[in-house]
DNA sequence: CAGTGGTCTAGACCACACT
DNA sequence: GTGTGGTCTAGACCACTGC
């Protein structure tokens, strides 16, 4: 499957100035005549290399979420280290949730297609502890236009004012109850081609549609929540009572390298739901 | 400092009927004679039965808060594994936040005392990136009684309704604004003596003032939110409109072992706020 | 300087999945 | 059986801390 030692340019790009051990710099005399690439200041440990490395391969779209990346013996073998220094690379970027170790089976990039029961973003649950006992939600697409962005959209997309973005507003509905209002900005040349039909039609999470349609994959996000009141038209929209408190969930979504990819405001009811969060 | 080897009932109580390698099947014929202890159902790796050795030693007090744990060669010698093998046990352990590694000085137990920049477990930041661009939080105590469980309380605690509990009710307050309206449950036998005049005395973090007195370490929580309307009592307390949107917290604060040990339902005004919350 | 955690390697064997 | 990740060991050297 792997072709090891064939990836010439790959073989001998690591910075062994600073790693400890005797293997590598007692492996071969690299002239250490690369570049560092790019925005990496080199001078880490190994592994941290390495798991640079696999990072960019993630980026450039070599492995595509849901495929199985090389086995640890062969990825070894191409960036010439140890087997170990794979190992703890692959740990960490586990750990990240940016691949998926399967005993047996081999490593994979991590997908929000079959994210174990998908959802992985959504914190929204029942008050009754009954996991999903209301099936999956239903969507209605309320609009899908493109515009140009504000200076606050902007700034959280790490855009310019006036650069075009894509605004999509939907309502989220549980057993026929509207749940969730959303409104989601995207960069509109990442999302060239994202129409309210595609939205209207795809079933399962949006960010598998974003994975498979225009090849972004969304990382991780950071969320600001809020306590509002339901602005009249909002209200409407969700069934509830104007100046009904709110859940306000601000949330920008960054792909790989910290890139800000998506920005969305939720507003949830949470009469009968909850927010759920874990601290540890 | 320690004394490898003369834990003689902690030198040999690992199973090592489902241990992979060759290292502890050939360094002693361990004749399985000790019993399993309690709760552990065995059959699992060398490294997570470390794991739960040194967690006993957590909970049992052997190591405080802030303590300096031995060296990862003294628990390899005391537990006749290699230091690698103890050396996964304590990245669980530290991944987790139970103990903390420190190049050159050693692995501490983790506290809430001087756990980075303190309270760990509060979420709530200024809209303005100014971190805690205004000082710490002023405390008022309300009340401090002792009572009975009520039937939710004690479901939610793990106790008997009627049982002794001791709730507590604080107000936190930034640069004189009143933010944050707290109510606390905890479990009467374990929090024995704790009085108003105790919390208003002390200074520093809840949890800190806990581990120090009561030698409860609170180690994970579950939070559920909603947002919710102030009733006018709340709202005089926190000086907000009555019928205002506020952000409602609901805490289950679990100490070593998923064991709840607090029950805590915060009420938190967002409008200059938020609750700020990462997603992987 | 000695002691600690941090990195790296090499080789062994186990558990699991597929064929 | 073959190949994958998972565990375990042993020994080396590096980086940091404090005596």
């Amino acid at each position: 499957m792997a072709t090891p030692l064939s990836h010439a340019t790959e073989a001998t790009p690591l910075d062994t100035r600073t790693s400890p051990g005797t293997g590598v710099s007692a492996s071969g005399e690299n002239p250490s005549a690369s570049a560092p690439a790019h925005g990496t200041p080199a001078f880490s440990p190994l592994y941290q290399q390495i798991k640079g490395l696999i990072l960019r391969s993630l980026q450039s779209g070599e492995w595509k979420p849901g495929d199985v990346i090389p086995s640890e013996f062969d990825l070894a073998a191409r960036f010439r280290v140890s087997q170990g220094t794979v190992r703890k690379a692959i740990d960490e970027l586990a750990t990240d949730n940016l691949l998926v170790r399967r005993q047996g089976k081999g490593t994979f990039v991590a997908t929000h297609a079959e994210q174990h029961i998908q959802y992985r973003f959504l914190r929204l649950l029942p008050d009754t502890g009954d996991l999903d006992g209301q099936g999956p939600a239903e969507r209605r697409i309320i609009e899908c236009k493109r515009q140009r962005a504000s200076a606050e959209v902007a700034r959280q997309l790490g855009l310019r004012t006036g650069d075009p973005v894509l605004q999509v507003r939907r309502v989220l509905a549980f057993s026929g109850m509207p749940a969730i209002l959303e409104d989601i900005w995207l960069p509109g040349t990442a999302f060239k081609g994202l129409t309210q039909e595609t939205l209207a039609e795809d079933k399962g999470p949006m960010y598998a549609l974003f994975e498979s349609q225009f090849g972004v994959r969304m990382v991780r996000a950071v969320e600001k929540l809020k306590a509002v009141s339901a602005d009249p038209d909002v209200a409407s929209l969700l069934g509830s009572e104007p100046g009904a408190p709110l859940l306000s969930v601000e949330r920008v979504a960054y792909t790989y390298n910290d890139e800000p990819m998506e920005l969305r405001r939720g507003l949830y009811r949470t009469e009968s739901r909850h927010y759920r969060n874990e601290l540890s």
